[in-house]
RNA sequence: GCACCCAUAGCUCAGCUGGAUAGAGCGCUGCCCUCCGAAGGCAGAGGUCAGAGGUUCGAAUCCUCUUGGGUGCGCCA
């Protein structure tokens, strides 16, 4: 067997020991920088250029070769040079590297290269080596990251509206994960402002009902049929004990118990779609020991807090407007448009106050990076939670906000109306029964968070090729039929087995492009965790099936092409490493959606 | 009024954090397959990247303005 020049040992050392791995981007990227730098040393450069722009990525057009390097154009300007002088010069030196084959300069200074035989096939084997890990990135160097998500109020199921926001932050997660961070999975519990007190007076009007009396749900609380169970909880836990008594015995009380029962209601609704927190973080929990103050006396040593009236908005002032004196912090310091409010104005704190704590608590845990997840119609909040975060860790942990836009519900096309009154709202329970969590997280991951996202329920079940989640989990059910079928002919369908084939047989054209689809994989876990866009990685996977779709059709045409060779098991084994690389490339991927590979389509 | 987000093919959207002739699916047109590996394949038409300036070797991408949409804007979280 040919040796694969791209095969050969990695650099390994301390905590990030496993997390150098096979990238080939970023290995010839590395490769380019060092030739620069010898460029330099010889003189053939300036001094002092910085390389930072220089990118090594797939070309466009696959003609102009198997990878692309901009690094004369970038660098000419601060080097006073020509592009095509650079380019020609580092040309000549790339081609010193055993694993450069051509470097062409062309257009206004790219550097075409085209890579030696056996490095896009030694991606096969480093794929079947590596399994579900294939892809994973040290990139993070083990910072720690907090990813606060889904954070819904603690009064009842959640809704489809809390959906995509629990499947962002859990992908993300994952993401983040893969590439070389730690991370914690936060939810914050809403458990301390009003909205749990109306929830304990509709559990408290339950209570009522199940002993038979008929309850009493005013306009303003909760009439979800879901509270019927806490009435009849509370029944079994207290008997009679809060009938006829006045809220001030049982409101407390019955609040605890009806905020715990809502939260083990949304942990089970968070299980069902296959999301786990490792964090659950009580804002009740903040006051009365004096994290508030602390947080605030904080602000407060740095001058950040004030006794002021504030502006009334422009343009739309309240009917009720009358200037008012409150405890302000100064958040316009730190890039706010306005001041905002800490204390009410009978001298209670708002609910930004405990907010702030919350965030101070998790800076104090000595997080590099946060991370919220919020609702868009909470987009009026990012400034002022940045400006707190940024004045309590004096600017050392950036925080990073992401709006999760709405979904749009269709039935077979048509708008798919919910209203809460008529109590036709869909809850997360109806969604992933009715489509599966699978199906769900895939699709609620094909759009970026920031733009509004169709969801129809016929739709998405289609098995078609224009839908991505079909097709992607088509072609993982494919390399499993393919595998299971080239097992029946005798071959060896183990990874290590499979890793040991002769890949120099791959070398069709077809068969390369979908090698270096693989090969790309590295590249887009580092990029999506960088822009921490996990819908990129639905787009990767559909591009990827695309590609194994592709050379599977052309077998119909071109025998030669099929994945399994009549009586040839050395070109089958091959091919069928090539499926498997495939295979684990996509079950890398959908690992990190959280979404399981399916095995056989029905 | 102010702030944030968005505007890309008829439709739904990608677009590598500034790169080469802007891509995919649907729909449309034409051909092929319906025997092997079912839930199709190949090809074609279709674009002022909302508009106008600017930055530079180079802009859908960055900056400014305009237009059009979404969201939010002091004692609700």
């Amino acid at each position: 067997m040919q040796p694969l020049t791209c095969l050969r040992p990695r650099r390994r050392a301390g905590r990030t020991r496993r997390a150098e791995r096979m990238n080939l981007f970023s290995d010839i990227r590395a490769l380019v920088v060092t030739c620069l730098d010898a460029m330099v040393a010889e003189g053939a450069l300036p001094a002092g250029l910085d390389f930072a722009a220089v990118a090594v990525e797939p070309p466009r057009d696959a003609a102009h070769g198997d990878m692309a390097t901009n690094a004369a154009m970038v660098l000419a300007k601060p080097a006073g040079m020509k592009p095509r002088e650079i380019a020609e010069a580092l040309a000549a030196r790339l081609l010193g590297d055993a694993r450069i084959a051509v470097a062409d300069v062309a257009g206004p200074g790219f550097l075409n290269l085209r890579l030696a035989p056996g490095c896009w096939q030694g991606i096969v084997a480093v794929a079947l080596g590596e399994g579900r890990g294939f892809g994973r990135s040290g990139m993070g160097q083990g910072a720690r990251v907090n990813v606060e998500f889904v954070s819904a109020n603690p009064t009842g199921p959640m809704h489809v509206g809390h959906v995509r926001g629990a499947v962002v932050g859990d992908a993300l997660s994952n993401l983040l994960v893969f590439a070389g961070y730690e991370v914690t999975r936060e939810y914050y519990i809403n458990d301390g402002g009003a909205q749990v007190d109306v929830l304990a007076r509709s559990a408290y009007e339950r209570y009522r009902e199940a002993h038979g009396l008929s309850p009493e749900i005013a306009e303003g609380l909760y009439p979800g049929e879901y509270l019927i169970e806490v009435g009849e909880a509370l029944k079994a836990e207290f008997g009679d004990r809060f009938l006829d008594q006045p809220e001030a015995v049982w409101l407390e009380i019955v609040r605890d118990f009806a905020t715990a029962r809502m939260m083990e209601m949304i942990r089970e609704d968070l299980a069902a779609l296959g999301v786990r927190m490792d964090v659950y973080a009580s804002e009740k929990a903040l006051y009365g020991t004096g994290e508030i103050e602390a947080a605030i006396a904080r602000l407060e040593a740095q001058g950040l807090i004030y006794q002021g009236v504030l502006e009334p908005p422009k343009g739309k002032t309240p009917e009720d407007w009358e200037p008012r004196e409150q405890t302000l912090f100064r958040s316009t310091a730190h890039g706010d448009d306005v001041d905002r409010p800490i204390k009410k104005s009978d001298g209670s704190w708002t609910y930004f106050a405990p907010d702030i704590a919350y965030h101070y608590n998790k800076i104090s845990r000595d997080y590099d990076m946060l991370i919220d997840i919020f609702g868009a119609d909470h987009g009026g909040y990012v400034k002022r939670m940045k400006a707190a975060v940024s004045a309590l860790s004096n600017g050392r942990v950036p925080l990073d906000i992401k709006l999760i836009q709405l979904v749009k519900l269709y039935k077979n096309g048509e708008p798919f109306k919910m209203s809460k009154r008529a109590g036709t709202f869909v809850t997360l329970r109806d969604v992933v029964e009715e489509v599966g969590a699978d199906v769900t997280r895939f699709v609620m991951l094909t759009r970026k968070n920031d733009a509004t996202l169709d969801f129809d329920f016929d739709r998405v079940l289609e098995q078609s090729k224009d839908n991505p989640v079909f097709y992607v989990q088509y072609a993982h059910a494919r390399i499993c039929s393919v595998l299971r079928k080239a097992a029946e002919a005798g071959v060896d369908v183990t990874d290590a087995a499979l890793a040991g084939a002769d890949l120099m047989r791959l070398d069709h054209e077809a068969e390369l492009a979908l090698i270096r689809k693989i090969a790309e994989w590295p590249r887009v876990v580092e990029l999506a965790a960088r822009t921490q866009e996990p819908h990129r990685v639905a787009g990767y996977l559909s591009e990827l099936a695309a590609e194994f779709h592709g050379l599977w059709n052309r077998g119909n045409d071109v025998t030669s092409l099929r994945f399994v060779q009549e009586g040839d098991r050395a070109t089958t084994a091959a091919k069928i490493a090539l499926a498997r690389a495939t295979g684990v490339a996509i079950s890398s991927g959908l690992a990190i959606l959280g979404v399981t590979p399916v095995e056989e389509m029905r």
